[in-house]
Order: structure tokens, then C-alpha cells, then sequence
RNA sequence: GGUGUGGUAGUUCAGCUGGUUAGAAUGCCUGCCUGUCACGCAGGAGGUCGCGGGUUCGAGUCCCGUCCAUACCGCCA
């Protein structure tokens, strides 16, 4: 037996016992004549003691230590003279009888302490090292409870965990696809699934009404701090449902994750807003609402003063931020500056201070009036000490970018507090989205996402307007699922696919399998998918979902511990029939 | 593909307007220390300033290129 106790075990009820612990040397602190050994295992840490009167070969071995030696330890539990308060252990110590090294370690290029001092690119490298710290262990925890708890609750409300494929077919739509070479099939390729879409469907057509998995999905496009090109998803799918049957089932498994996860009391149904309003009103789909700051537009009342960047703008937008009339002129300039980054794009930062005597402070006040001020403000429900910032522009660009100053203004005003949560449901998504470059239009979900039945005459006047059932689930300014209920009727998806511009024979080709599966008696149905990767990163307080995932890739799709991707052998090339056409170096 | 930021000791960083031998903290090594727990004290070792080119009497510092990291934009049905 290695150790009878973990290093996170040990309390004042053991003093006297003799134990033996095994662990990672956290810290050697000599004072001469005594010796003090901190080891750690995943449970905590223990204090061990060698004192002057220990046997040779245990102040020996303790002499030898370093950093992260792997050690068992056998001796007695003793109360301590000087307690720990901070230490769940820190009431006890162990005197050592024996000290036996386990394995020795190199110097670890960084320290293994909850404030490390390794930068991201070595704690990447060292990965393996950097699991041992606590923050990451803690986000590894909770990441494990929260699957826990979905598998638990999903079961007791009958679905059925089912695997699916890892290794399917690639489709044009949608995201990049990852490909693997079949070497049975020379010249044909598996692509790894950027979600189980279509095969939770066909369960829905087998009868199982109610699916869930969790599950890998894999998506070869750049990344972000919230995208992984391998991520997690809870992907949900119920038969017989409309959406309201779908949200009120989710909201159910929200508020669980909320309450037992966190120990968040959600009271009340989640807010619900429509997808024009979000965008409207906070120039995202998926808005941020633990504060207000929501959009006016002031196209109408800018115009005809002949202010000439209002004037030819499409849309003049103004957003009020509290008690901000005191920012200074170096602060405005700063905050142009920030909304002129290539990021946002704006062009200009127009300002009105609302002053604390009533009186208005813009830096257009060649072109407005008092009273034309006033108006904004009042508009804007302003009130004295309050700060106005308008920007201007094409209609959606400066849609966005409003809603990027809100969310920094947010930000500065200290309105984003991590310890609140503001959940909601964006719905009435449009059914497709126009694309300029191939002039033509893309479902906005996907192309089984059914549109608003009062919205089909709407296909053949304006295909744009059509809203679908779909929903976002977003908390916080994430977006942490999304879903829609189906087309079930293979004549509506035909119509869908010929929108799309697929011709018969293309859908055939690409979608056969779910084409003919459903004309075997396909239930109506709708689901539903989590990212548990931005779920963990919500509930752990993070904007990154890197650190709570075990082996994360880096920036560039790199797996920076074992240097993946790689090239292969030329018998592997050739195995799978492949020829390497590079481009050339330099 | 693009924009911003960064790359200097094992690590995290400082290094001004170009100017003598590139610094600090921490880690590491050695010695001392009986109650430490961010132990303390004394001493020591440790550098291709990412790489390549250019300007200059002289480059960590300025210019050009390039690589790497990172945040974002494009992209992500």
C-alpha cells in the first residue's frame, strides 16, 4: 500500500496515528536543525517535520529534496505548536519515521503556486506541470460536477444518452469541415462532425424522443479565447415538441446547473427577446442585460441641421451613460480613439455632456442647438451629470459598434460583475442570411431550422424577412446554447433547399440519408445545443474557455505539449493514397 | 488574410532622447539558522536582448523584413 491518507486528509482527530502519505514535493523549508516538507496531492497539503532528533537516513533524504520529488512519507500525527489557520490541515503535522524518494524531479521551468509566475506560452508547453496548480484543478472540478449534474438531471427527465459518429461525411454548408483520408477508400475522406446534427435527428425518426450526449465537435476554422477547433458540446434533441416545450425543458436544466453548480436562486421565467430588438437595442444577438445602457436612435431628430456626417448617415445611434458628464476631453479623445480601432471601425465619436446646471456640452454644437441637445437627452432619458455618445453610419456596422462602446463603457463603469447572471433567450432568428460574396442566401442555424409558419407566404416576396424557430440561450453577453425546432416535412425542406439554391440533385447527394429517413414517418422535433466548454468559463468566472479545458490547443490550432499538428511518414502518404503539393519555402 | 500588443537571466519584468561592464524580483546553487508555512540571513552562478538585414563612430533602443505568442476583425450553417 502507497499511502494510508490523502495529503487533504489529515485533522486533529488522527494525532497519534502513524500514517503514510505520497506526493509532490510543494516545499522545503530548512532552518537548520528542523526541517519542514509541504507535500501535495490533488487533495490538499500536508506539513511534514524532520527534526534533529529524526533517524539520519530521514534528515538525509530530506536534505536531498527538491522541488516536486515525488515522496512517501510514513510517521506520526502530532497537534503543531504553531497552527496554520489558512491550511485545511493546518492543525497537524507529521513527524517522519521514514522518507523514501519515488522519483526525482527536474526544476520546473515555472512555479507550481495558485499565482504561478509561468507566462501562457510555457504553462502550454508544461501542461502536464500546470494541472497540478489549483486554479486549474478547480476548473477541471467543476467542469467534471457540471457534467455530473447534466447527465443526472437529463436522465431524470428520460433522455437517453447516445453516441454517434466521429467519423462522417463532409457538407459544403456551414463551418470548415476536419477530414481524415480513408485508406479502404483511396481518394475519399471521413470529415469529423461540427455537431451530431443530422444523426439526433434520425434518432428522433427511430423514436427516441428524447436524446442527449456530450459530446466532442470539431470545427477547422481560427480560433478565439471562447473557440476551440475541438469543443464540447450538450446537445439536446426531443420529439413532440414545440419550442415552448423546449425552451421551458432547458430553462428547468439551466436553473439546476445555475443552483447546484453555483448556488444560484434563478426565480422567475428567463426574459425572452426577439432578435430584431437585441439587435435594435443592443446591436448584438447576444445582448449583455445585467445593465442597461440600451440604444436610441436619433436618425430623425440628427438630421436637417446640416451636420454633414449625420446627415448622409444611414443610422445615428446614442447610448447614455450615467454620471460620465465628468469625463474629461483627454478621456473623449481616448474613448474616439478606441471606437476608430480597425476593430470597431467607426468613424467618429460624437459626445454630449449633460451638465450638472441643466445646460448641454457637445462637440457639435456649431451645428445643434440647445434645445436640439435637450431633445437627445431627453430622448435618451438622460438626466444631469449623464454623458451621451452617438455614433453614426451604415445601419448594421453602426449597430455593432454601439453595441462594442456599450459593452466597454459597460466595463468601465463596473455594470459586468461576474457574480451576477442575467440568462435570457434571443428568438425569431431570421431563416437565412444574404451573402454578398456568392449572391446568394445561407441558413442563418442550419438548413432543417423550420421557419415561423405564419412567415412561409414570405419565401417567395422577401426569403430575408422569414423569421425561424430559433433560439438562443445566452447569459452574460455569451452565447451558451442554441437550437431550433426542425423541418419535418421533406416537402417544406425541399422548398428550404431550393432557397438555398440547391438543386434536387445536390440536396439528394449531400442529405439523401435525412431525406429519406423522414419520408419513414418523421415526428415533429427541435433541440438544442450547450457549450459546456463556455458554460464551465461562465460558471468559473473566466472569459477563456482555454483553462478549462485539460489540453487545449493554442492560438494557431497547436497543441503546443506534443507539438501537434505534425507531418507523417511518406508510407503513411502513400498508405492513404495522398500526394503533398506544398507551396514552396521562402 | 488583416489590425493591435508583446518577445531582454530558468521565470516574470525594468531598461529614458542611441553612448562605459544590460538591471530588479523570484527561482537555482553554497553556507548559517529549532516553529517555518511568501521562512530569514550571507554569498554565488546564470544573458546569441526572438531571428536576418539596414542606418550610425556606436543599436536591447531607430528603420525594413521575418518568425513566434496573444487579443480582436474577417471566418465560426
Amino acid at each position: 500500500m502507497y499511502r494510508t491518507h490523502t495529503c487533504g486528509q489529515l485533522r486533529p482527530e488522527h494525532i497519534s496515528q502513524t500514517v503514510t502519505l505520497a506526493g509532490w514535493v510543494q516545499k522545503v523549508r530548512n532552518l537548520g536543525a528542523m526541517t519542514f516538507i509541504d507535500i501535495r496531492d490533488r487533495y490538499g497539503l500536508t506539513q511534514l517535520v524532520v527534526e534533529e532528533h529524526s533517524a539520519e537516513a530521514v534528515r538525509e533524504a530530506a536534505a536531498a529534496l527538491g522541488r516536486e520529488f515525488v515522496i512517501r512519507a510514513t510517521g506520526r500525527v502530532v497537534e503543531r505548536s504553531a497552527k496554520n489557520p489558512k491550511l485545511p490541515t493546518g492543525e497537524i503535522e507529521v513527524l517522519l519515521d521514514e522518507l523514501q524518494v519515488l522519483n526525482a524531479s527536474l526544476t520546473p521551468p515555472f512555479t507550481i503556486e495558485d499565482q504561478s509566475d509561468g507566462g501562457d506560452e510555457l504553462r502550454m508547453k508544461y501542461r502536464f506541470l500546470d494541472l497540478r496548480r489549483n486554479p486549474l484543478k478547480q476548473n477541471l472540478i467543476l467542469r467534471h460536477k457540471l457534467t455530473q449534474q447534466v447527465r443526472s438531471y437529463l436522465s431524470a427527465q428520460d433522455f437517453l444518452e447516445i453516441e454517434t459518429p466521429y467519423l462522417i461525411k463532409s457538407t459544403p454548408e456551414g463551418a470548415r469541415d476536419f477530414v481524415v483520408p480513408s485508406r479502404m477508400n483511396p481518394g475519399e475522406f471521413y470529415a469529423l462532425p461540427q455537431s451530431p446534427q443530422t444523426f439526433k435527428q434520425l434518432l428522433m425518426v427511430s423514436g427516441y424522443d428524447r436524446y442527449f450526449q456530450i459530446v466532442r465537435c470539431f470545427r477547422d476554422e481560427d480560433l478565439r479565447a471562447d473557440r476551440q477547433p475541438e469543443f464540447t458540446q450538450i446537445d439536446c434533441e426531443m420529439a413532440f415538441v414545440e419550442q415552448e416545450d423546449v425552451l421551458n425543458t432547458f430553462e428547468g436544466l439551466a436553473k439546476n446547473l445555475f443552483k447546484n453548480i453555483l448556488g444560484v436562486e434563478l426565480s422567475g421565467d428567463f426574459p425572452r427577446m426577439s432578435w430584431a430588438e437585441a439587435m435594435e437595442k443592443y446591436g448584438s444577438d447576444k445582448p449583455d442585460i445585467r445593465f442597461g445602457m440600451t440604444f436610441n436612435d436619433l436618425t430623425a431628430a440628427a438630421q436637417g441641421k446640416g451636420f454633414g456626417v449625420f446627415d448622409s448617415a444611414e443610422y445615428v445611434g446614442a447610448i447614455c451613460a450615467p454620471g460620465c458628464a465628468v469625463y474629461t476631453r483627454k478621456q473623449l479623445d481616448e474613448l474616439t480613439d478606441w471606437v476608430k480601432r480597425p476593430q470597431i471601425g467607426a468613424k467618429g465619436l460624437v459626445y454630449v455632456r449633460c451638465e450638472a446646471d441643466g445646460s448641454f456640452k457637445s462637440s457639435v454644437d456649431k451645428f445643434y442647438s440647445p434645445e436640439d441637445l435637450a431633445a437627445w437627452a431627453a430622448s435618451c432619458g438622460a438626466s444631469a451629470g449623464d454623458l451621451l455618445l452617438l455614433l453614426s453610419g451604415p445601419r448594421k456596422h453602426t449597430l455593432g459598434a454601439l453595441g462594442d462602446l456599450r459593452l466597454e463603457m459597460g466595463n468601465r463603469l463596473g455594470l459586468r460583475d461576474r457574480t451576477k447572471f442575467a440568462p435570457l433567450w434571443v428568438v425569431d432568428f431570421p431563416l437565412l442570411e444574404w451573402d454578398e460574396e456568392t449572391q446568394r442566401f445561407y441558413a442563418m442555424h442550419h438548413p432543417f431550422t423550420s421557419p415561423k409558419p405564419e412567415d412561409i407566404a414570405l419565401f417567395e416576396t422577401d426569403p430575408g424577412a422569414v423569421r425561424a424557430n430559433a433560439y438562443d440561450f445566452v447569459v452574460n453577453g455569451v452565447e451558451v446554447g442554441g437550437g431550433s425546432i426542425r423541418i419535418f416535412d421533406s416537402e417544406l425542406q425541399s422548398r428550404m433547399f431550393q432557397v438555398l439554391g440547391f438543386t434536387p440533385e445536390q440536396a439528394q447527394s449531400q442529405f439523401g440519408f435525412l431525406l429519406g429517413a423522414f419520408q419513414y414517418g418523421a415526428p415533429p422535433h427541435g433541440g438544442i445545443a450547450f457549450g459546456l466548454d463556455r458554460w464551465c468559463s461562465l460558471f468559473g468566472g473566466a472569459d477563456s474557455i482555454r483553462d478549462f479545458i485539460a489540453f487545449p490547443k493554442n492560438n494557431a490550432g497547436r497543441d503546443m505539449m506534443i507539438d501537434a499538428p505534425a507531418p507523417i511518414a511518406d508510407e503513411q502518404l502513400q498508405e492513404l493514397s495522398l500526394a503533398l503539393d506544398l507551396p514552396k519555402e521562402g
